[in-house]
DNA sequence: TTTGTTGCAAAGGGTTTGCAGGAGA
DNA sequence: TCTCCTGCAAACCCTTTGCAACAAA
Protein backbone atom coordinates (compact mmCIF):
# COMPACT_ATOMS: atom_id res chain seq x y z
CA UNK A 1 0.00 0.00 0.00
CA UNK A 2 1.90 2.65 -1.27
CA UNK A 3 1.28 6.41 0.02
CA UNK A 4 3.03 8.61 -2.37
CA UNK A 5 3.37 9.46 -5.47
CA UNK A 6 3.43 7.26 -8.34
CA UNK A 7 7.09 7.82 -9.14
CA UNK A 8 8.46 7.28 -5.60
CA UNK A 9 11.95 6.24 -6.79
CA UNK A 10 14.13 9.11 -7.10
CA UNK A 11 16.11 9.68 -3.73
CA UNK A 12 13.40 9.25 -0.85
CA UNK A 13 12.44 12.36 0.42
CA UNK A 14 10.72 11.37 4.05
CA UNK A 15 8.71 14.37 4.08
CA UNK A 16 6.92 14.18 0.80
CA UNK A 17 5.94 10.64 1.75
CA UNK A 18 4.41 12.02 4.50
CA UNK A 19 6.59 10.37 6.75
CA UNK A 20 8.32 12.25 10.11
CA UNK A 21 12.04 12.62 9.50
CA UNK A 22 13.52 11.01 12.52
CA UNK A 23 17.19 10.23 12.57
CA UNK A 24 16.78 6.22 12.65
CA UNK A 25 14.76 6.53 9.33
CA UNK A 26 17.99 8.84 8.03
CA UNK A 27 20.69 6.66 9.80
CA UNK A 28 18.60 3.35 7.90
CA UNK A 29 18.70 5.19 4.56
CA UNK A 30 22.11 5.92 5.09
CA UNK A 31 23.60 2.41 5.98
CA UNK A 32 21.59 0.71 2.45
CA UNK A 33 22.84 4.01 0.38
CA UNK A 34 26.26 2.98 1.72
CA UNK A 35 25.55 -0.65 0.75
CA UNK A 36 26.74 -2.59 -2.01
CA UNK A 37 24.70 -5.76 -1.22
CA UNK A 38 21.39 -6.70 -0.08
CA UNK A 39 21.95 -6.21 3.61
CA UNK A 40 19.96 -7.89 6.60
CA UNK A 41 17.91 -5.90 9.53
CA UNK A 42 20.49 -7.31 11.56
CA UNK A 43 22.84 -5.89 9.38
CA UNK A 44 21.27 -2.49 9.33
CA UNK A 45 21.15 -2.25 12.68
CA UNK A 46 24.35 -3.03 13.24
CA UNK A 47 25.39 -0.56 10.93
CA UNK A 48 24.11 2.31 12.02
CA UNK A 49 26.03 4.70 14.25
CA UNK A 50 25.88 3.65 18.16
CA UNK A 51 22.71 1.68 17.59
CA UNK A 52 20.58 4.31 18.78
CA UNK A 53 17.99 2.64 17.65
CA UNK A 54 15.62 -1.37 18.27
CA UNK A 55 15.66 -3.54 16.18
CA UNK A 56 12.17 -3.34 15.41
CA UNK A 57 12.44 -0.06 14.92
CA UNK A 58 14.60 -1.03 11.40
CA UNK A 59 11.93 -3.59 10.51
CA UNK A 60 9.23 -1.37 10.84
CA UNK A 61 10.99 1.15 8.54
CA UNK A 62 11.93 -1.56 6.66
CA UNK A 63 8.38 -2.46 5.85
CA UNK A 64 7.62 1.10 4.93
CA UNK A 65 10.33 2.10 2.31
CA UNK A 66 10.01 -1.57 0.55
CA UNK A 67 5.96 -0.15 0.79
CA UNK A 68 6.85 3.14 -0.86
CA UNK A 69 8.79 1.47 -3.29
CA UNK A 70 11.99 2.82 -2.18
CA UNK A 71 13.53 -0.60 -1.04
CA UNK A 72 13.00 -4.18 -2.22
CA UNK A 73 13.05 -7.34 0.03
CA UNK A 74 14.79 -10.46 -0.88
CA UNK A 75 14.63 -13.92 0.32
CA UNK A 76 18.40 -15.24 -0.03
CA UNK A 77 18.36 -19.73 0.56
CA UNK A 78 18.59 -19.14 4.06
CA UNK A 79 15.87 -17.94 6.13
CA UNK A 80 16.99 -14.37 6.31
CA UNK A 81 15.00 -11.23 4.51
CA UNK A 82 17.32 -8.73 3.09
CA UNK A 83 16.84 -5.43 1.64
CA UNK A 84 18.57 -3.13 -1.23
CA UNK A 85 17.85 0.53 -2.22
CA UNK A 86 16.01 0.35 -5.66
CA UNK A 87 18.49 2.47 -7.75
CA UNK A 88 16.23 2.25 -10.75
CA UNK A 89 12.67 2.95 -10.82
CA UNK A 90 11.95 0.49 -14.03
CA UNK A 91 11.54 -3.28 -13.97
CA UNK A 92 14.88 -4.37 -13.07
CA UNK A 93 16.49 -7.59 -11.02
CA UNK A 94 19.51 -7.99 -8.66
CA UNK A 95 22.30 -9.55 -9.66
CA UNK A 96 24.77 -11.19 -6.78
CA UNK A 97 28.01 -12.06 -6.90
CA UNK A 98 28.29 -15.91 -4.97
CA UNK A 99 32.10 -15.07 -4.16
CA UNK A 100 32.14 -11.12 -2.13
CA UNK A 101 28.71 -10.39 -1.94
CA UNK A 102 28.25 -7.67 -4.35
CA UNK A 103 25.05 -7.05 -5.82
CA UNK A 104 24.19 -4.70 -8.92
CA UNK A 105 20.94 -4.29 -10.97
CA UNK A 106 20.44 -5.12 -14.10
CA UNK A 107 17.93 -2.89 -15.95
CA UNK A 108 15.82 -4.02 -18.38
CA UNK A 109 14.59 -7.75 -18.05
CA UNK A 110 15.46 -9.63 -21.19
CA UNK A 111 13.46 -12.29 -20.15
CA UNK A 112 10.10 -11.20 -22.16
CA UNK A 113 10.36 -13.61 -25.47
CA UNK A 114 11.11 -16.31 -22.52
CA UNK A 115 8.03 -15.73 -20.72
CA UNK A 116 6.02 -15.94 -23.69
CA UNK A 117 7.16 -18.84 -24.91
CA UNK A 118 5.96 -20.12 -21.57
CA UNK A 119 2.57 -18.57 -21.57
CA UNK A 120 1.85 -20.76 -24.91
CA UNK A 121 3.44 -23.84 -23.81
CA UNK A 122 1.34 -23.80 -20.14
CA UNK A 123 -1.68 -21.76 -20.89
CA UNK A 124 -1.17 -19.51 -18.17
CA UNK A 125 -1.02 -16.45 -17.94
CA UNK A 126 2.52 -14.68 -16.63
CA UNK A 127 1.47 -11.55 -14.96
CA UNK A 128 4.32 -11.39 -12.86
CA UNK A 129 7.90 -13.15 -12.24
CA UNK A 130 10.63 -12.57 -9.97
CA UNK A 131 14.10 -13.52 -11.46
CA UNK A 132 17.24 -13.58 -9.06
CA UNK A 133 20.85 -13.77 -10.40
CA UNK A 134 23.56 -15.27 -9.14
CA UNK A 135 27.81 -15.15 -10.80
CA UNK A 136 30.50 -13.68 -10.41
CA UNK A 137 31.24 -9.80 -10.47
CA UNK A 138 34.09 -8.59 -12.58
CA UNK A 139 36.60 -8.13 -9.70
CA UNK A 140 36.46 -11.35 -8.76
CA UNK A 141 36.23 -13.11 -12.14
CA UNK A 142 39.59 -11.16 -12.72
CA UNK A 143 40.68 -11.96 -8.85
CA UNK A 144 40.34 -15.62 -9.63
CA UNK A 145 40.29 -17.05 -13.16
CA UNK A 146 38.73 -20.29 -14.27
CA UNK B 1 25.06 -33.61 -1.39
CA UNK B 2 23.12 -35.95 -3.38
CA UNK B 3 23.87 -39.37 -2.62
CA UNK B 4 21.76 -41.22 -5.64
CA UNK B 5 22.19 -42.30 -8.90
CA UNK B 6 23.15 -39.35 -11.34
CA UNK B 7 19.40 -39.45 -12.93
CA UNK B 8 17.32 -39.42 -9.24
CA UNK B 9 14.49 -37.54 -10.86
CA UNK B 10 12.62 -40.68 -11.97
CA UNK B 11 9.75 -42.09 -9.25
CA UNK B 12 11.53 -41.85 -5.98
CA UNK B 13 12.75 -44.98 -4.65
CA UNK B 14 13.86 -44.84 -1.41
CA UNK B 15 15.81 -48.33 -1.39
CA UNK B 16 17.35 -47.35 -4.19
CA UNK B 17 18.72 -44.15 -2.62
CA UNK B 18 20.14 -45.94 0.28
CA UNK B 19 17.29 -44.97 2.15
CA UNK B 20 15.15 -47.74 4.86
CA UNK B 21 11.14 -47.68 3.61
CA UNK B 22 9.73 -46.12 6.48
CA UNK B 23 5.74 -45.67 6.65
CA UNK B 24 6.41 -42.02 7.19
CA UNK B 25 8.41 -41.51 4.02
CA UNK B 26 5.74 -43.39 2.05
CA UNK B 27 3.23 -40.85 3.49
CA UNK B 28 5.41 -38.03 2.85
CA UNK B 29 5.98 -38.60 -0.98
CA UNK B 30 2.19 -39.41 -1.13
CA UNK B 31 1.09 -35.95 0.24
CA UNK B 32 3.42 -34.51 -2.44
CA UNK B 33 2.51 -36.16 -5.13
CA UNK B 34 -0.87 -35.82 -4.78
CA UNK B 35 -0.31 -32.01 -4.47
CA UNK B 36 -0.97 -29.48 -7.00
CA UNK B 37 0.95 -26.73 -5.78
CA UNK B 38 3.58 -26.36 -3.11
CA UNK B 39 3.27 -27.37 0.36
CA UNK B 40 5.23 -26.12 3.24
CA UNK B 41 6.00 -28.64 6.32
CA UNK B 42 2.81 -28.49 8.45
CA UNK B 43 0.56 -28.49 5.69
CA UNK B 44 2.53 -31.78 4.16
CA UNK B 45 2.52 -33.22 8.22
CA UNK B 46 -1.35 -32.06 8.69
CA UNK B 47 -1.67 -34.23 5.44
CA UNK B 48 -0.58 -37.47 6.61
CA UNK B 49 -3.30 -39.75 7.70
CA UNK B 50 -3.27 -40.16 11.64
CA UNK B 51 -0.37 -37.34 11.85
CA UNK B 52 1.46 -40.32 12.50
CA UNK B 53 4.93 -38.68 12.47
CA UNK B 54 5.99 -35.79 14.38
CA UNK B 55 7.07 -32.27 12.27
CA UNK B 56 11.01 -32.97 12.95
CA UNK B 57 10.50 -35.74 10.85
CA UNK B 58 8.63 -34.14 8.08
CA UNK B 59 11.30 -31.58 7.75
CA UNK B 60 14.37 -33.89 7.75
CA UNK B 61 13.10 -36.06 5.31
CA UNK B 62 12.60 -33.01 3.24
CA UNK B 63 15.80 -31.82 3.39
CA UNK B 64 16.32 -35.69 2.56
CA UNK B 65 14.24 -35.45 -0.60
CA UNK B 66 15.19 -32.08 -2.09
CA UNK B 67 19.08 -33.45 -1.87
CA UNK B 68 17.96 -36.48 -3.95
CA UNK B 69 16.90 -33.90 -6.49
CA UNK B 70 13.33 -35.43 -5.40
CA UNK B 71 11.64 -32.54 -4.41
CA UNK B 72 12.52 -28.57 -4.63
CA UNK B 73 11.60 -26.07 -2.11
CA UNK B 74 10.78 -22.52 -3.05
CA UNK B 75 10.44 -19.43 -0.92
CA UNK B 76 7.34 -17.66 -0.89
CA UNK B 77 7.17 -14.14 0.04
CA UNK B 78 6.32 -14.87 3.19
CA UNK B 79 8.53 -16.99 5.84
CA UNK B 80 7.66 -19.99 4.81
CA UNK B 81 9.37 -22.84 2.84
CA UNK B 82 7.33 -24.87 0.56
CA UNK B 83 8.03 -28.18 -1.17
CA UNK B 84 6.98 -29.58 -4.47
CA UNK B 85 8.00 -33.11 -5.85
CA UNK B 86 9.84 -32.51 -9.37
CA UNK B 87 8.61 -33.79 -12.23
CA UNK B 88 10.66 -33.10 -14.92
CA UNK B 89 14.45 -33.92 -14.71
CA UNK B 90 15.55 -30.86 -16.77
CA UNK B 91 16.11 -27.49 -15.55
CA UNK B 92 12.71 -26.19 -15.53
CA UNK B 93 10.57 -22.98 -13.34
CA UNK B 94 7.60 -23.28 -11.46
CA UNK B 95 4.50 -21.62 -12.30
CA UNK B 96 2.13 -20.19 -9.99
CA UNK B 97 -1.61 -19.33 -10.06
CA UNK B 98 -2.49 -16.40 -8.17
CA UNK B 99 -6.17 -17.30 -7.82
CA UNK B 100 -5.96 -20.74 -7.07
CA UNK B 101 -2.55 -21.50 -6.52
CA UNK B 102 -1.67 -24.36 -8.38
CA UNK B 103 1.40 -25.03 -9.71
CA UNK B 104 2.94 -26.72 -13.16
CA UNK B 105 6.41 -26.81 -14.10
CA UNK B 106 7.48 -25.32 -17.39
CA UNK B 107 10.43 -27.35 -18.30
CA UNK B 108 13.36 -25.58 -20.51
CA UNK B 109 13.68 -22.06 -19.61
CA UNK B 110 13.56 -19.59 -22.48
CA UNK B 111 15.66 -17.23 -20.84
CA UNK B 112 18.82 -17.50 -21.99
CA UNK B 113 19.38 -15.02 -24.48
CA UNK B 114 18.11 -12.24 -21.82
CA UNK B 115 21.11 -13.73 -19.61
CA UNK B 116 23.53 -13.71 -22.29
CA UNK B 117 22.54 -10.14 -22.52
CA UNK B 118 22.58 -9.25 -18.94
CA UNK B 119 25.99 -10.68 -19.04
CA UNK B 120 27.09 -8.55 -21.89
CA UNK B 121 25.81 -5.31 -19.67
CA UNK B 122 26.83 -5.98 -16.35
CA UNK B 123 30.37 -7.92 -16.74
CA UNK B 124 29.21 -10.60 -14.68
CA UNK B 125 29.57 -14.29 -15.20
CA UNK B 126 26.20 -14.91 -14.80
CA UNK B 127 26.02 -19.41 -13.09
CA UNK B 128 22.65 -19.44 -11.61
CA UNK B 129 18.89 -18.17 -11.84
CA UNK B 130 16.28 -18.79 -9.66
CA UNK B 131 12.70 -17.83 -12.02
CA UNK B 132 9.64 -18.00 -10.28
CA UNK B 133 6.65 -17.02 -12.36
CA UNK B 134 2.98 -15.88 -10.89
CA UNK B 135 0.00 -15.72 -13.31
CA UNK B 136 -3.35 -17.05 -13.89
CA UNK B 137 -4.13 -21.04 -14.90
CA UNK B 138 -6.64 -21.89 -17.48
CA UNK B 139 -8.78 -22.84 -15.49
CA UNK B 140 -9.05 -19.32 -13.41
CA UNK B 141 -8.60 -17.37 -16.53
CA UNK B 142 -11.71 -18.88 -18.00
CA UNK B 143 -13.34 -18.39 -14.36
CA UNK B 144 -12.80 -14.68 -14.27
CA UNK B 145 -12.21 -13.29 -17.72
CA UNK B 146 -10.35 -9.74 -17.92
C1' DT C 1 21.78 -57.60 15.79
C1' DT C 2 23.04 -53.48 13.67
C1' DT C 3 22.29 -49.02 12.50
C1' DG C 4 19.36 -45.77 10.32
C1' DT C 5 14.86 -43.37 11.86
C1' DT C 6 11.58 -41.58 14.66
C1' DG C 7 9.23 -38.86 18.45
C1' DC C 8 9.36 -35.83 21.99
C1' DA C 9 10.65 -31.80 24.05
C1' DA C 10 13.24 -28.07 24.03
C1' DA C 11 16.21 -24.79 21.90
C1' DG C 12 17.20 -21.49 18.17
C1' DG C 13 16.84 -17.48 15.45
C1' DG C 14 14.58 -14.15 12.72
C1' DT C 15 10.51 -11.25 12.84
C1' DT C 16 6.38 -9.11 14.93
C1' DT C 17 3.40 -7.08 18.55
C1' DG C 18 1.77 -4.41 22.73
C1' DC C 19 2.24 -0.62 25.11
C1' DA C 20 3.92 3.34 27.47
C1' DG C 21 7.13 7.07 26.96
C1' DG C 22 9.24 10.35 23.68
C1' DA C 23 9.76 13.56 19.95
C1' DG C 24 8.58 15.56 15.27
C1' DA C 25 5.62 19.20 13.29
C1' DT D 1 -0.52 20.05 21.62
C1' DC D 2 -1.40 16.24 18.76
C1' DT D 3 -0.04 12.36 16.59
C1' DC D 4 3.30 9.60 14.94
C1' DC D 5 7.38 7.06 16.15
C1' DT D 6 10.44 4.63 19.10
C1' DG D 7 12.28 1.29 22.60
C1' DC D 8 11.74 -2.42 25.45
C1' DA D 9 10.31 -6.85 26.42
C1' DA D 10 7.90 -10.46 25.31
C1' DA D 11 5.46 -13.11 22.08
C1' DC D 12 5.42 -15.66 17.71
C1' DC D 13 6.39 -18.93 14.44
C1' DC D 14 8.93 -21.77 11.58
C1' DT D 15 12.75 -24.74 11.77
C1' DT D 16 16.49 -27.38 13.95
C1' DT D 17 18.79 -30.19 17.53
C1' DG D 18 19.64 -33.69 21.29
C1' DC D 19 18.76 -37.95 22.79
C1' DA D 20 16.69 -42.22 23.99
C1' DA D 21 13.43 -45.57 22.13
C1' DC D 22 12.22 -47.98 17.95
C1' DA D 23 12.10 -50.61 13.78
C1' DA D 24 13.87 -51.79 8.99
C1' DA D 25 17.05 -54.94 7.03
Amino acid sequence: MPRSAPTPHQTPSLRAAGMRQTPQREAILKVLKDAERPLSAEEIWSGMEKRRSGIPTVYRNLERFVSEGWAESLQGSDQVMRFVLCRSPHHHHHLTCETCGRTVEVDGCGVEEGLAAMERASGFRITRHQLTLFGQCPACRAAIPG
